[in-house]
DNA sequence: GAAACTGTACCGATCGTTCGGTATGATGTC
DNA sequence: GACATCATACCGAACGATCGGTACAGTTTC
C-alpha cells in the first residue's frame, strides 16, 4: 500500500490535535498500522509524518487555489473569488476542520522548518489574491492589504467559529469574502 | 509568596506552548518552584494551572475590556471601540503574543470545561460590541455581525501576524477597526 | 530468492503525579 | 521566657505510564 494513502489520516490527525497532541500510538490506531510499518513509511519519524501532512495542504494550495488565482483565464475578479471561496469552504468542510498552517504555527516548539514553509504559503496565496486585484486595477499596496485582510477573515472565521462552536460565522465569512475583495472595482 | 504571583508565568507559558506543549519541567524551572511545590499550590495539578491562566485572561476580559464597552458613560461609539483597540493591542503585545482562547480552543484533548468557558467569553465579548452598536442606531443583527467580524479581525491578525512572523498585520487592522466598527454611522 | 512489509519486544527519556519529609514562622499554653 | 503545636511553603526522589524510536525475526509479494 502506498504512503499516499494515510497521508490524509496524518493531516487530520495533526491538525485535530496539533503536533505535540499527535502520539505515535493515535497515529497507528488511525491507519491500522504498527510502529514498525510506520517507520519504514515515514524514516523521519513523527516530525516526517507532521511534515507529509503540511506538504499534502501546500500541495492542495498550490493545485486549487493557486491555480484558480493565477489561470491566464480572462473571468472576472469576482467570479474567480468567488471559485477560490467555495474551494475554501469545502477544504474546511464548512468551518468544521481546524487550519493545519495555524495549529502548527501556534506551536513555539515544532520545528522552524514549518514555520517557513507556513509564512511561504501564506504570502503565496496572499500575494496570488493580491495580484488578481491589481489585474482588476486595484493599487499595489491597497491589494496587498485586501489579501492580508483575506487571510486574516479566513483564519479568524476558523478560530471564532471553533471557539464559539458554530460554524455560521465562517461561512458568512466565506460567502461574503469575494464581494468585500472586489468592493469599489 | 501567594499563588497569584504564578498566574503571569503560567498564562506566558500556556498561551506559548498550548495545552500539551507545557510540561511540568518547564513550569517549574519558570518559576522557580520544584515540582511537588506546584500541587501544593494547584493541587489540581497541570488542568488547574491551566484553568487559573485561563480565568486571568477572562477575567482581563471583564474588567478592561467589558468594562468599557459597557459603562455607562456617555461617549461616542468610535471613542468606546478605540480604547477597546488599543487595550487589546497592549494585552496581546501588539501582535506578539498568542491568544489563549485560540490556543486552548484547537486544542481536542484540553477539558470540554475549557470551552464553554471559552465561548462564553467570545460570546460576552461580541456581545457587548453589539450593545454599543445599537446603542449608536445600528440595527441588531447587523450589529452583532460586525461584532462577530471585529472578533474575526483580532483572532485572524494574531495568526496571519504569527505566521508570517510579522506583526504589521495586527497592528493595521487593530488600528482599522474602530472605524470599521463605526462605518455608515 | 530478493525486496517490501510488519508484529513483537524492547530501549532510554520524559510525562504528570505522589510520597515523605524539612524549614519557617505564627499561635497557644504554662 | 520556654516549650509544644500547627499551618504554610517548599523540595528531592521516586512512582507507573507513556513518550518517540529501534532491533530483529518473521511473513508476504513478485
Amino acid at each position: 500500500m502506498s504512503k499516499q494513502v494515510y497521508v490524509p489520516v496524518l493531516l487530520k490527525l495533526f491538525r485535530q490535535f496539533g503536533y505535540e497532541g499527535v502520539t505515535l500510538a493515535k497515529i497507528a490506531q488511525a491507519t491500522g498500522l504498527g510502529k514498525a510499518s510506520l517507520y519504514h513509511h515515514f524514516p523521519g519519524g513523527k516530525a516526517e509524518m507532521a511534515a507529509v501532512a503540511l506538504a499534502d495542504v501546500n500541495q492542495w494550495l498550490e493545485t486549487r487555489i493557486l491555480l484558480i488565482l493565477t489561470s491566464g483565464s480572462p473571468r472576472l475578479a469576482i467570479e474567480i473569488f468567488q471559485s477560490m471561496s467555495e474551494e475554501t469552504s469545502r477544504f474546511f468542510n464548512a468551518g468544521q476542520n481546524p487550519c493545519l498552517w495555524a495549529v502548527l504555527a501556534m506551536d513555539e516548539t515544532s520545528d522552524a522548518l514549518f514555520h517557513d514553509e507556513i509564512r511561504g504559503a501564506l504570502s503565496r496565496w496572499i500575494g496570488a489574491i493580491a495580484q488578481v486585484l491589481v489585474g482588476a486595477g486595484v493599487e499595489s499596496n491597497l491589494a496587498q492589504q485586501r489579501g492580508e485582510d483575506a487571510m486574516i477573515a479566513i483564519q479568524g472565521a476558523l478560530i471564532v467559529s471553533r471557539g464559539l462552536r458554530d460554524c455560521a460565522p465562517f461561512q458568512r465569512v466565506l460567502q461574503q469574502l469575494p464581494q468585500q475583495l472586489c468592493q469599489d472595482i
